[in-house]
DNA sequence: CTGAAAGTTGAACCAGTATTCAAGTTCGGG
DNA sequence: CCCGAACTTGAATACTGGTTCAACTTTCAG
């Protein structure tokens, strides 16, 4: 994680040797830690300094106050659940084949860091505006996306505006994903994410009407 | 709402006379509206007994704990809304027409209560076992429905095991609707429901796919 | 070396708020 | 009417946890 530079905490808080750097860097781990453990009401500043091994007003050398970590924390996160699914789809054939395989990672990611998923969530209600911030550039992606799908013919869609469904078509996708999130990759880890991939797939392309 | 009547409080602070369940009527939507404006952290007792018009101390006399009424609502809420979009689907011809007006129905019923929906998602990370068991008796409705559908020669899934894939579609079409709610229900409310659940009721019967 | 800047420390402060309780008021059955 | 049960009241309690700050230590440029 790279929160040190700019994004995160006020300009004037960052720090200016290598020590600082390290000390802002445990915060930052600790914060993570504690806020997906406790959520953001139980995490408390004492427990992420405690973490972080270093004396409580160590904090506000770094940060303005508890929310002000929780939203750059939230920031970071979203760049790397962007990131991590972006690697994934990277090289898909098609939309259908990308759809596919970000679903795979996105659950495989959610499974290996749960505590970014619980806190990217709970910033709903916290500091709505970053939440709004994550979804609405994921969407924004995700409908340049479909566009461009459409474009090359590999998709269809209903029947008119074409700006509207896609956007429409958009969120249902990320509604989907981040269902399918948390029943899957926090809930129950049974299942292999390849074969729920495979399952929305198969929705996402073909639809439930029997032919 | 009839949360009275068992489900919420505890069972020895039932009103017992026609003044106690009027003032514990008043709590209780004093509450919903205290928790839907402030959010559950933001939101205090004495809030809740200044807009009931009761002294701070009533509160007790009803319920154990701030939680206690969270989670009676929580539960009164998740009743609405099932209600709501089953009363809405309940004679639709076929499941594909069925998914196209529970959306639409849904996305009325956020327009009209934003707080029930706000509750019921932040009990996510108030009281995660209420807010489990909301969307697994939707999941399980979702998969009941599917079933009988597929029976019915309505519907047609992916290859493989149906019970699993009917459950990845159950939880995926919850998603969908969740995140559509959000988007057109509490975040913006131009576009017509109907438009939108038309638009996902192609996506889930049609699929994306150019044929 | 050295002194100023950067970083660290943890006790103290403070504000808010969930919960308790003992005293008072209202209600309803006999 | 009357009396005990139901209900209401709001001041007092108890405690939590975010934030401040002045003293102390470490670092590093000149």
């Amino acid at each position: 994680m790279n929160l040190a530079s700019e994004g995160g905490a006020a300009a004037d808080k960052a720090p200016r040797t290598e020590r600082g750097r390290k000390t802002l860097q445990r915060l930052i781990d600790a914060a993570a830690a504690e806020f997906g453990e406790l959520g953001y009401h139980e995490a408390g500043i004492i427990g992420i300094t405690r973490r972080a091994r270093v004396a409580l007003g160590t904090f506000y050398t770094y940060f303005d106050s508890k929310e002000a970590v929780f939203r750059a924390l939230v920031r970071e996160m979203s760049r790397a659940t962007r990131a991590h699914v972006a690697e994934a789809v990277k090289d898909a054939p098609d939309r259908l084949a990308a759809e596919r395989l970000g679903l795979e990672a996105f659950i495989a990611f959610v499974r290996a860091h749960p505590e970014l998923y619980r806190i990217i969530e709970e910033a709903q209600f916290v500091a709505e505006d970053v939440y709004r911030e994550h979804y609405v550039s994921f969407a924004d992606a995700y409908r340049r996306n479909l566009a461009a799908a459409r474009q090359r013919l590999q998709i269809e869609g209903p029947a008119g505006d074409s700006e509207e469904s896609d956007e429409a078509i958009a969120w249902a996708l990320i509604g989907m994903s981040v269902f399918l999130g948390m029943r899957y990759g926090l809930w129950d880890k049974g299942a292999k994410p390849a074969r729920i991939a495979d399952i929305a797939g198969f929705l996402v392309s073909e639809g439930l009407r029997r032919r």
